[in-house]
RNA sequence: GCUGGCGUGACUCAAUGGUAGAGUACCUCACUUGUAAUGAGGCUGUUGGGGGUUCGAUUCCCUCCGCCAGCUCCA
């Protein structure tokens, strides 16, 4: 049941959709009057603003944009009331036909109402459900924001449009902190960190999409490895490892030759044979599988690898360590019988949960991947089969409560799956954890096992992913933790800082002390003031800093500043590791 | 891949149809410093690559590459 603070929440945010769709609605009104040959497409409300596609020949420029704000200013200046009125198909068909807009004719046609409703304000006509503002003059606050290509319908087989985005709001104050935000979020752009952290970078002669792991990306990398690998051999996994590269033949019978071609690098031939960089671990776990007959008492068998694939992505779509070409996947796949899939479908859950909340991650979006209703002909495996898998994965986010939208028709050709994504700065969202049940590999590949009745029985297989990939990933760590990272997780924990040259020698007997105890440490006993170094040891944004001077010689102790906390504290060094050492096995 | 924008020293950015400057970083010297940037001096560029127009291009045009935003696609 809702209550009356839910209900006032709820009708905010129909308003604030209100407002903004009339938004949309007055920049499509403006556009017509200053680009008269311009035909519309969709205008709706999104999660941040407003867009409105257009066709024109010549595309829009900024200074178009400051243009159309002015006309739009100016409509709203003039009040004009949304007028709505409802009439039937075909009398809409006529007004469409007459203003020559061929996309809304499109839109109007696949319209299986008879009656629609349209909108008119001022002399501008549009097709549209509504609801709307009662006039154009209660629009206060919005902005025009850019101007992009968008595909018409979302096809890129249809013509591309102009989408110009826009963002409103109730009031000046809101808008003003929605664009603040927009610049501080840039801030915490993973690209930038990662540059100014000193973590990695891309570099045009390796390649686009191809990561350079600098030492304290790496090191960061290998901390998330190595918790994975413990926390993996805890829950019954077997780590494997397998090639980069293999013959033309492994990828023909896996169907990837088929199905993945486009996304795989062009072969290379030694010694008479073709070869394929590697595009997903699957084809060589299952070999390790077929090395022998398994039994029924083997099974369930997980086979985990921190797998390095390639795969040509379309060179639009690349972005930062988000989007790359070659990555290394925290893969496995899990071999199992029928009856044990929904057991090991929920301790994946279990595990990705517990992993994305190990990495600060409270909350994260879930969806379920199912097949398209009307056509099944379009999936391999049988009916049943797929009731089954899709069964156990609802079953599981059940069991966990976990709430997740549906996707239908976002299953993969092969079976069903689940999906995690995370959010970056700016909002959008990257997959990242996967499980997938795979109903074609053990077919195609025929993967058995001997059931209790001595017979071969086709396996179940699960494909799995808990943090995505590491690229990705981290990525994603950068900016959720805005660069400074706990201290488990910082690739350098400590800077010990001298005052003056003085200090030097103990200074270096408290660095090879944290050091001996696996600390990550380094030392600044250069000539600068100490404002500066602290100075320099924030923007690294290293969690401690360890201040040595004459006083903390004599007594044996060091003055200690956490990251971001103008009040250290002085004590032995002994104490000191003791604390830290606490804070990293809790990974606070 | 598509639409639009952008590409200047390691980084952030400036400038002009007459062969480029500032800050940061870096190096040197002086200062020996008590918790977010001590001072002075110095070094750094085939202005993304190639081609064209021009007496002359970093600036204008073409082309390729890369980056950014969005679309499409995805871990």
């Amino acid at each position: 049941m809702m209550n009356s603070k839910d209900k006032h929440k709820a009708d905010s945010k129909d308003n604030l959709e209100t407002l903004r769709h009339s938004a949309a609605h007055i920049l499509a009104q403006a556009v017509k009057e200053l680009y008269p040959e311009t035909k519309l497409g969709i205008g709706p409300a999104i999660a941040d603003g407003f867009y409105y596609d257009f066709e024109r020949k010549t595309p829009f420029t900024l200074e178009d944009l400051a243009k159309i704000e002015e006309r739009m200013q100016r409509i709203v200046k003039a009040a004009l009331p949304f007028l709505k009125s409802v009439l039937s198909k075909q009398d809409a068909l006529e007004i469409f036909s007459e203003l020559e807009e061929p996309y809304k004719l499109e839109l109007l046609e696949d319209l299986e109402n008879d009656e629609v409703t349209i909108y008119r304000q001022g002399n501008f006509t549009d097709l549209c459900r509504g609801p709307h503002l009662a006039n154009t003059g209660e629009l206060k606050s919005f902005k025009l924001l850019s101007i992009a290509g968008a595909y018409w319908r979302g096809s890129e087989k249809n013509p591309m449009l102009q989408r110009i985005y826009g963002t409103a709001f109730p009031g000046e104050v809101e808008l003003a902190e929605y664009l603040q935000n927009l610049e501080e979020a840039k801030k915490r752009d993973h690209r930038r960190l990662g540059k100014e952290l000193d973590l990695f970078s891309l570099e045009e002669d390796v390649g686009p999409g191809l990561v350079l792991w600098h030492p304290r990306g790496a090191m960061l990398r290998k901390v998330i490895e190595d918790f994975w690998r413990d926390e993996h051999l805890k829950r019954g996994y077997q780590l494997v490892y397998t090639p980069h590269i293999a013959g033309e033949n492994l990828w023909k019978v896996s169907g990837h030759l088929d199905y993945f071609r486009e996304m795989m690098y062009p072969s290379m031939r030694m010694d008479e044979r073709n070869y394929l960089l590697k595009p997903m671990n699957c084809p060589f776990h299952i070999r390790i599988y077929k090395q022998k007959v398994r039994s029924y008492r083997d099974l369930p068998i997980r086979y985990a690898e921190l797998g390095t694939v390639y795969r040509y992505e379309r060179s639009g779509v690349l972005h930062g360590l988000l989007r790359v070409r070659g990555f290394t996947q925290d893969d496995a796949h899990i071999f199992c019988t029928p009856e044990q899939l929904s057991k090991e479908i929920l301790s994946i859950i279990d595990l990705i949960q517990f992993m994305l909340e190990a990495f600060g991650y409270k909350e994260f979006q879930v969806e379920l991947s199912v097949r398209h209703p009307d056509r099944s002909g379009d999936y391999l495996g049988d009916d049943e089969g797929w009731a089954r898998a899709e069964a156990a994965l609802v079953e599981s986010l059940d069991k966990r409560n976990l709430s997740y939208t549906v996707g239908e028709g976002e299953a993969t050709f092969y079976g069903p799956k689940i999906d995690i994504k995370l959010v970056d700065a700016l909002g959008r969202g990257w997959q990242g954890p996967t499980i997938q049940v795979d109903f074609n590999l053990p077919g195609r590949l025929n993967i058995t096992y001997v059931g209790d009745d001595g017979k071969k029985h086709p396996v179940m297989m699960l494909h799995r992913t808990v943090l995505g990939t590491m690229e990705r990933f981290v990525g994603g760590l950068i900016e959720h933790y805005v660069g400074a990272f706990p201290s488990w997780l910082a690739p350098l924990q400590i800077r010990v800082v001298t005052i003056n040259q003085g200090q030097e020698a103990y200074a270096k007997k408290v660095l090879q002390e944290l050091q001996e105890k696996g600390l990550r440490a380094d030392l600044d006993a250069g000539k600068e003031t100490i404002s500066y170094k602290i100075g320099k040891a924030e923007r690294e944004k290293i969690p401690y800093i360890l201040v040595a001077g004459d006083r903390e010689v004599e007594a044996g102790t060091v003055s200690v500043r956490k990251r971001k906390d103008r009040h250290q504290k002085v004590m032995k060094v002994e104490e000191f590791i003791d604390r830290i050492q606490e804070e990293i096995k809790n990974r606070e």
